[in-house]
DNA sequence: AATACTAATGCAACATGATTGCATTTACCA
DNA sequence: TGGTAAATGCAATCATGTTGCATTAGTATT
């Protein structure tokens, strides 16, 4: 879901994070807290031109190691990064919602507000997290 | 899990998808079946240096829509194929069980046994398919 | 068994995303 | 307002995925 925020409030959470609160880490922050899909790098790289590709690729890494945002792979395997809810924190993610991934739009849709059956095992198997993709039609897409 | 077969049931298994019987497709099967986890194409071509990556590529490809085998990504979003159980049939995969990645041998399990609780969407989503993905420790590993 | 036809393969080349090293710049604290 | 460590930009490399085309090989037919 998009959660609205400004920019003071970005400042706060890479304060928060002990990360300093550069220009391109502000922007990237926006962008995604203004969506309600996850965002691949290149959905990145196709709006902000002037910052480097490396750099977005270190700054979405360094957010997903302090628990800002997570990573989820779509139907082409490639990485996509959506806000954490308010469960996650550092080194310890807690992602464990339905991933949707809509076939016409290739958007990724995180629903955080569907919590997962419980599973149990065979026997020998630890779980340390679980994650539920479902692939098929987003509301836009199925309505036409 | 491992389903032995020997080659003249890979031939049956060719013939049947009107797929030629060529030895790099034989010993792609006999590969597959062979083990219980799920093989990556950089798993093949460490094994077989004499095939051609194009080759594995394409072999992978047309298993996959003959429904002989089913895609699935790894912690890494790498692709990985597995042997389909009995319910797959051409374009219409039945993959709807867990996918479990070890986080440290880096195996795809396939945990066909376990079947999927059903799950309620949020109103305008049209789901297709569902998968299941869990990580942490297979059996082997939690025993160290 | 020889032939012909189509599918399958190998090779070259390209595309995209992920990743590292290093020099330079910038945020921020003393 | 410097000084320092962090952040960025640039160049380069690696891994995987993908297409086109010429050659090879499986298979049906005679």
């Amino acid at each position: 879901m998009a959660q609205v925020k400004n920019t003071y409030q970005f400042e706060d959470l890479l304060e928060k994070h002990q990360l300093k609160k550069t220009g391109a880490r502000l922007r990237v922050l926006s962008m995604m807290y203004a969506k309600n899909t996850a965002t691949s790098q290149p959905d990145l790289e196709s709006v902000m031109h002037d910052i480097d590709r490396v750099t977005l690729y270190r700054i979405l890494n360094v957010f997903e190691e302090k628990g800002i945002i997570h990573k989820v792979f779509d139907l082409n395997g490639t990485a996509n990064y959506a806000v954490c809810s308010s469960g996650c924190h550092e080194h310890h993610h807690h992602d464990e919602h339905l991933h949707f991934n809509c076939t016409a739009c290739k958007g990724v849709f995180c629903l955080n507000e569907l919590s997962l059956p419980s599973i149990n095992l065979p026997a020998g198997f630890q779980a340390s997290g679980f994650t539920l993709y479902a692939s098929g039609l987003c509301p836009k897409c199925s309505a036409r």
